[in-house]
DNA sequence: AGCCCATCCTGTCCGC
DNA sequence: TGCGGACAGGATGGGC
């Protein structure tokens, strides 16, 4: 589901509500996610008790650092959730975990509909690991220099798929990198290395001023998206490409938005903007 | 190196 | 109205 505008914006809510409060308890209610728990090192019970040291993201991911150099990290994938919601609320069947807090009412819960997120359970130097050794640089924090340097070093790569790749750059998903490529009016299907220095800054100017303008809107509800406050986001009404197949561009207002997979994702460009 | 495909799941939508 | 298939914001691993 969520994209790094999603996920930036579910983390400043719950930064700014649950730092620094006490963990009663957290449990993980499915089997599903203990069997994941392959990834991860501590129990779910050794959390309680622990203060919440800070919430921050990084590319996709949710990372929740605690005393002692505990830590969790959370990945939404595809229709993952973070609710924060009163207790006496009831729980549903795809609520997989949940934690509550000392001194305030609400918890978190954890809802995932096709089961594809994941809480891994980990001390914080783990955690610094695996992020260094399987996420690219942020796109919001990476200079022309370096970005340049990375499309030459994949060239061969589409650059659809290269927007993709989260190991090149970290937290850009299949709507994003389509109106990425829109705003920069680059092809999907070309090379990564094909691009000139010219469009290089362009695709780069493109992706911080999409990825600014969607986190200031909170993000974009496709389907069920919301934030940790049951708010939907509002950056669907500003899409440019993604959904609008057999559509009038809207720059040239001549050819109609084509779609096609790209990477084995569906991909909305216009064919005439895009070269 | 990079492409394609299948896979992990559930829900929805579209055509017949 | 029912049924089957395609599709969905992600990521991984195998085969070519």
């Amino acid at each position: 589901m969520p994209e790094l505008p999603e996920v930036e914006t579910i983390v400043r809510g719950l930064d700014s509500e649950l730092r620094g409060k006490k963990v009663k308890s957290l449990v993980f209610l499915s089997t599903h996610l203990k069997k994941k728990r392959a990834y991860s090192t501590l129990d779910p019970a050794a959390y309680r008790g622990l203060k919440i040291e800070r919430i921050r993201r990084r590319g996709k991911l949710i990372i929740m650092s605690f005393q002692w150099q505990k830590g969790l990290i959370i990945h939404l994938k595809m229709t993952g959730q973070l609710l924060l919601t009163g207790s006496e609320q009831p729980v549903d069947k795809h609520t997989h975990a949940v934690m509550r807090f000392f001194g305030i009412k609400k918890e978190l819960r954890f809802r995932d509909i096709r089961k594809f997120g994941l809480i891994s359970c980990l001390p914080m130097n783990k955690i610094e690991e695996k992020i260094l050794s399987s996420l690219g640089p942020e796109p919001l924090e990476i200079e022309l220099t370096e970005f340049y340097r990375r499309l030459k070093a994949h060239s061969k790569k589409r650059v659809k798929s290269w927007l993709l790749d989260q190991k090149i750059i970290a937290g850009i998903g299949n709507i994003y990198s389509d109106e990425i490529l829109f705003q920069a009016g680059i092809n999907p299907e070309r090379p990564a290395g094909s691009l000139s220095l010219e469009e290089s800054q362009k695709l780069f100017v493109a992706m911080k001023s999409v990825l600014r303008k969607a986190i200031k809107f909170k993000g974009s509800s496709i389907s069920d998206y919301v934030d940790s406050s049951g708010q939907s986001g509002k950056y669907q009404k500003l899409h440019q490409v993604y959904g609008r197949e057999n559509q009038l561009c809207k720059r040239c207002q001549q050819e109609k938005i084509k779609r096609k997979k790209i990477g084995g994702r569906s991909s909305f460009y216009c064919p005439s903007c895009q070269t």
